[in-house]
DNA sequence: CAGAGTCAGTCCCTTGAAGGAACCATCTTG
DNA sequence: CAAGATGGTTCCTTCAAGGGACTGACTCTG
């Protein structure tokens, strides 16, 4: 496909696309997260193919979102596993889960429901602003240029 | 290529993969909501394929994301709005800009600031629990069956 | 009023990534 | 020793992305 490459833009959203932006690589954060570690879970799981998932984990291993983990020596087995960086990245699944709870579950509802630690009750993320606390949306924001802005030209 | 299709699963992150999943889609929103809403500065502004671009385009209206508006008859044109869906998918951008000003934005700092409009200051998003309003990530939930669970088997 | 320019696509060809199945290597269990 | 589990790798086919040329309708400029 020759597919463009979007981690040398000067844009945090493209940076971000080059590391979980091509297909499949959210899902398997999602598994990971969710407890799969092991290959060929996640390929049943998934139902994926087995080429594109060693592809990709290879991936996600080299940009240090997962982190591949002996957990049998002879014969050699690896698991993999979230790093901070991928528990970060999660948060972003979070919000994905959010807005297609909202837009696609239609009739049936949310497929899974989240419990917060903190209250123990049923929710949802929410974006805030940190520095006031208040919820922050894509229509309450100005964009200026920050200092990466261009490196060239 | 033969993609496998997102759409049909029971979870909201392969559904929302679905919509803006394909490559430069994110993009393609994130220069819709700065302000660019015609065909050909988008295609300038991302260097992209005319071709992919339409056909991205297309779907995005298709799917309620972006409206097409026709902005002068003889000769047609049109533009591309965001709807309310569009909107909240902004958000999304909001959580992809600062994870990867966190982790790939490296010396330079990040390529573009953020100022909250209810408070004026610089700021960036942060993930509270609808609920409590107590910060809410990944590792703070426990993840439940819904009830859009598992329509068949 | 001819020619250049703008805008929004469409068409066609080439290339390379995803799908999928088969294969392989290593160890464990019966 | 055969069968199974595990974690890949290799190969081939198919189809989408890249990219450039082309179109068609209108406008602007000299």
């Amino acid at each position: 496909m020759q597919r463009t490459q979007f981690g040398a833009m000067a844009c945090s959203i493209a940076r971000t696309l080059d590391v979980i932006g091509e297909p499949w690589s959210p899902l398997i954060l999602r598994d990971v997260y969710a407890g799969t570690h092991r290959f060929e879970q996640l390929q049943r799981g998934l139902g994926m193919s087995r080429k594109v998932l060693a592809e990709r984990l290879n991936w996600l291993v080299e940009q240090g979102v997962l982190a591949r983990r002996e957990y049998s020596a002879r014969p050699v087995r690896h698991e993999y596993l979230l790093t901070d960086k991928g528990r970060e990245l999660c948060d972003l699944l979070l919000v994905m889960v959010r807005w297609g709870d909202r837009w696609t579950a239609g009739e049936a509802g949310p497929p899974v429901l989240y419990r917060h630690h903190a209250c123990g009750r049923i929710s949802h993320v929410e974006l805030r602003c940190s520095e006031c606390e208040q919820p922050m949306r894509a229509t309450d924001i100005d964009l200026l240029p920050g200092p990466g802005a261009h490196p060239t030209s």
